[in-house]
DNA sequence: AAACGCAACGAAAACCTTTTCGTAAAAGCA
DNA sequence: TGCTTTTACGAAAAGGTTTTCGTTGCGTTT
């Protein structure tokens, strides 16, 4: 493999020349920039990225820390297509995405070792330390549903979404809706909860705790679960605001193993509208957040701070409800 | 951020003596050896992996290739698993993971500006020219789903899988079983193709053309589209075979919409075993692919190449069948 | 003709490790 | 004791860029 030295002598310049050359140095005649370049394209000479980030000290690799808590991993379609909207985007500037490993040495030391310009906390427990001391570093990093003093957050209203659900299901008359609430170490779900017991103020009805059950994690088992839960109250509510939309497949699963009909005896809201919430059976009726946005801001919001211009604290992004066959009239049984 | 000359300066000793101990040469003594870890636990030296990578020639970077064609992108169930039972492995083994761009100078060359030590290409075009160059080139790769010349390929057994499907199916009194094919460009549903006409042959029925369609792509409206074409038929199958759980949830959306019930009047199978396939209604009677297993070889294997042993070209890692409820008995109407 | 400015380029240091090879002292052996 | 082997360590080169600052040569002014 050519190396810029090689470049140099058979262009008959220095090296200095040649890499004006390559990172657009104005100071260099056009006869020599067309020389250098021409002799660069037919050689196939590819900088060498680690002398290159040994020497700028900018590496154009984004961390991602991704923990696989509570089975909000890569295999969480939320999650997934964030990253993908994050990833698209950042590529397009010119830089590559790395997986930060959680093994052995913490998260900071990896971003360290690996000199990242920055960092995407993805899916994380916040009360990690390891986390916290990424936090507080001096690496640029942005999140989405992990805040974390002033590390910017990005991502959708929770309380707003949980609202537009529960308002929803008070408009077609349900009274007693019951909630299957996120882990309580997840912030969104909290948020979304706070959502659930405003929309239910707002409306007049009683928040009653004991139609709030946790679901484990965000898979669809703890739906099922969480959902017999529900089934074992005294007076079973009559629809039900989900944390999100693959949990709700689960309590779906559960409200027919009953013999109930869900979008009839039973009303389900999720959230998130992955693709399968369009297919399932009934057809699920879900709050959308709007994750290609989300990606994309976030990756234009981690480049501006690490090329030291100001960004915001906190955008939040709107929900919107989408309404499909898994919520109906209310049914006096 | 102190470097490795700062510690030789603090504990007296030269660079090389600092770099020995770090990287567990025998040839120095236990005393020096005590305080310089001693010092660099101290000051939270950290090795700068761009100096090491230029020295050393390795990067300790495992690259990815994952195209975001056909709808199996990070997005699609089975792959983010087995892109996470991999980077599992590879972090446990030293490695960080880190996604090839396809912008702009390809793949290949891409790989090489990061001085990756191998890549592993999840999800791709086989017929891209880009990632043939890849193919082609000196750098380590390994395979699933996308077979070129002598990579190693590591994969399901598709063809087994797609006859213990069309098995089931006989056995529960099926004889006209269609299958929803995937696109013609991906290599897995070639051979589930193969493997359905096998299995086919195998019980004696007829392979009837007119019962086979291609999906789009491996989304859940593909399913969906696909399904209404087979209702378009004079005789509509009392079966269907389907590439991937994630398009036969559209395919029983289809069904439902034709106010016919999964598991009595047509029964499903899918492939891919995703967790919602136990928890949609019906739940889905599926092949179950071992992404865990294929992740973990795929990791070792890649390393292996990595250090120069000898690998196998292709192993197949067998499927299995999970009964559920969308098949049942033949019901003559 | 002297003085100056500017354009075009190069020398060399800096970035941080690893690794080879050489050297000195200590240990082993006769 | 004299010799060889082993042990413990260091000097310095190598790895490939970027970047600062200096130099050269040429055209413009006065």
């Amino acid at each position: 493999m050519a190396d810029i030295r090689d470049i140099a002598k058979m262009a008959g310049v220095s090296t200095a020349t040649v890499s004006k050359v390559l990172n657009n140095y104005k100071e260099v005649s056009n006869a020599t920039k067309a020389r250098i370049l021409k002799i660069v394209e037919e050689v196939g000479y590819i900088p060498n990225s680690n002398a290159r980030a040994l020497s700028t000290k900018r590496s154009w690799l984004i961390g991602i820390v991704y923990s696989e808590c509570l089975n909000i991993g890569l295999e969480h379609h939320y999650f997934s297509g964030l990253l993908e909207a994050f990833k698209r985007e950042t590529e397009a500037l010119g830089y590559e995405v790395v997986f930060i490993s959680g093994y052995g040495i913490g998260y900071l030391k990896r971003c360290q070792v690996r000199n990242v310009d920055g960092v995407f906390v993805v899916a994380a427990d916040v009360f990690d330390p390891g986390l916290q001391a990424l936090f507080d570093s001096d690496i640029k990093c942005v999140t989405t549903d992990v805040p974390y003093k002033s590390v910017p957050l990005i991502y959708s209203d929770n309380r707003q979404g949980s609202r537009l659900a529960i308002e929803h299901l008070y408009n077609l008359g349900h009274r007693r809706i019951a909630h299957i609430a996120g882990p309580s170490t997840s912030v969104a779900g909290k948020e979304r909860l706070e959502g659930y017991r405003q929309g239910l103020i707002k409306h007049g009805l009683d928040y009653d705790p004991k139609l709030v059950v946790e679901a484990d994690d965000f898979g669809g088992n703890a739906g099922y679960v969480a959902m017999n839960k529900l089934f074992a109250l005294s007076e079973v509510p009559s629809a039900v605001f989900v944390l999100c939309d693959l949990v709700a497949v689960g309590v779906m699963h559960a409200i027919k193993e009953h013999h109930l009909e869900v979008g009839k005896d039973i009303s389900i809201v999720g959230f998130d509208d992955i693709e399968l919430a369009g297919h399932v059976h009934p057809t699920l009726t879900t709050i959308k957040q709007d994750r290609k946005l989300i990606g994309k801001i976030l990756a234009e919001t981690l480049v501006k701070r690490i090329n030291h211009q100001a960004v915001d604290e906190i955008i939040m992004i709107p929900t919107e409800l989408i309404i499909r066959a898994s919520t109906g009239k209310y049914n006096e049984k």
